[in-house]
DNA sequence: CCGCTTTAAGCAACCGGTTGCAAGAACCTT
DNA sequence: AAGGTTCTTGCAACCGGTTGCTTAAAGCGG
């Protein structure tokens, strides 16, 4: 058994209350009584139980980060940035997959919900009333959503789609195909929208797709039959899936056809062709979702973070 | 403030003794009682704090999973086979990553310790006397490393090692490099032994390095100027950097070098050329080590999986 | 040397539940 | 109808800490 604040207390001959203290409020204890305690801590291998400290205090000093699919690259970059940045703040992350399913999705959430002093959710699944519920029991900070009053973190979509479909217009492409994500994407509906404003294209709509490699196969042939000349899809993976699925066809990129994905992963920069992208900035966010959650008297302060095209080999002038 | 045991006691004018065994003893209420109590938790949004319990149960139905870098897509699957397998068991996994760093990795099984059931630590970096030590405060299952008496889930990485290895002897390949990863990786030993036993072969080392695609690039001039017609690398990522590497010194990949890595990750699958590599049985490993934490009386058995050559394209004959 | 302020430590209630024990009520059995 | 069971519920201690209040000791000015 793990050694407990009694067991040093009894062993160095003093009150619970001032081992306690000896943690949490050093400056309440006499400098020669806190060495002795400190000794007999490190003698028993004592650690304070975070668990049961946050029962009265109420912190945690976790918080929980919720994905809907670690195994999608875009994500660790994210994962790993808000985890050092709450490293910094003294603060622990804890993360979760919901595999896209928004019932594990609001499973995962009531069980974060006490265990940590907040959620980071990315990509959420879930409806705008349903996490309006959920907030109820625990703070939020969603990323890639637009919900009213709660903070969020947005990636510029929009102004990326822009400038995408402006690189492909110059290239020459009229008819562009917009391969969409899944059903509830705030992302996937920004570009959307994006797209609907520009002029003078021919935009064909795809969707929804699962954003993955197999979502991008899945749709390859519909696209390659629907006479555009270049496709801009929801994410990277589904692009690559896309080209994939193109080759297989025979169907050359960027010869015949252009391809723009979202994000910048790892798989798109090593692809050949290197896939051109939007890319998206994952890290930042990631910081900034934590900034958000610590500083956040739960006010819905709304940080937007600009998007980059980086052009590579997927496009080129049109046929 | 959300609801608890005793605002659902007051509610319906009971004992929270009574409202508690609704929850985890049901068959101890009467049914009529039994109702009164859930409409009431039901009515003010009550779910038992499941941190609270654990103080007394000493079960939180939680578990921690610990990889060392979640940006390797090596871990996604392991990981969503894990949460899987666990939610079947009604429980929780909670995912935290080290950055390779075995500071961070200390920390992260110390935070762990009282706030789950046990940890799954995949790929430790910290040294066996130090996980021992650990291993007092909370039960580990360990993956992809023998320690004595501990419940372990091994992948057969020798046995892969030797199958690639008579691949590319069977190609005609006789001077061949081994790329090994981070010191202190059983995996990197395993396969340094599985090579050390092979006959007729003029093996190279070059290690230690970065288990990533900038440790494969950074090794790929000494790679390139060491003679070898192949290259068996500690895993895919450092592979793909291999293989990036080498391009860009013009060194054609199969033609002047054959590449094999090892994890069978996504990226391999969609490069160019296609990556040969030992698929590691990843997601099995996944729910078997979750199977073992909740089965091992914290005793310690040993799975071992066997791995897979997968022949793609980035091997041929030796030039 | 006295009374007052600081400082240090103990006491006990509390956080949100769980659980062994005991008591009262209802149900049988003979 | 008396005595023994079985059900149901309440009581209170406990899990591992935290914290407001109280008290005892030490420090200090005059």
């Amino acid at each position: 058994m793990a050694a407990t604040i009694k067991d040093v207390a009894r062993a160095c001959g003093v009150h619970v209350s001032t081992v306690s203290r000896t943690f949490s409020a050093p400056h309440l204890v006499n400098p020669a009584t806190r060495t002795r305690v400190l000794a007999a801590a490190d003698d028993l291998g004592y650690r304070p139980n975070r668990a049961a400290r946050a029962l009265t205090t109420g912190r945690t000093f976790n918080m929980g980060l919720i994905v809907a699919d670690i195994a999608n690259p875009f994500f660790p970059p994210l994962i790993k940035a808000a985890q050092s940045q709450a490293r910094g703040r003294d603060y622990h992350v804890f993360v979760a997959d919901t595999d896209e399913d928004p019932g594990v999705e609001e499973e995962l959430i009531r069980t974060f919900a006490k265990q940590v002093d907040g959620v980071l959710l990315c990509s959420p699944r879930l409806s705008n009333k349903m996490i309006e519920r959920l907030a109820e029991d625990v703070p939020f900070v969603v990323v890639n959503r637009r919900i009213k009053g709660m903070p969020a973190v947005l990636m510029n979509v929009a102004q990326g789609a822009k400038l995408a479909l402006d690189h492909l217009a110059a290239l020459g492409h009229h008819r562009i195909a917009l391969v969409s994500g899944p059903i509830g994407s705030w992302t996937s509906n920004e570009m959307q929208g994006a797209a609907a404003e520009a002029v003078g294209l021919d935009l064909v709509f795809f969707g929804p797709n699962q954003p993955t490699e197999g979502g991008g196969l899945a749709v390859a042939p519909e696209v390659a039959a629907c006479g555009a000349t270049a496709v801009l899809a929801y994410n990277d993976l589904l692009a690559l899936g896309l080209i994939e699925g193109l080759s297989a066809m025979e169907i050359g990129v960027p010869d015949q056809i252009s391809v723009i994905g979202f994000d910048d992963i790892l798989p798109g920069r090593l692809n050949r062709p290197k896939l051109t992208t939007v890319a998206m900035p994952a890290a930042a966010a990631g910081r900034m979702a934590v900034d958000l959650l610590l500083q956040s008297g739960g006010e819905g302060a709304t940080v937007t973070l600009d998007t980059d095209l980086i052009v590579r080999e997927s496009t080129g002038r049109a046929p």
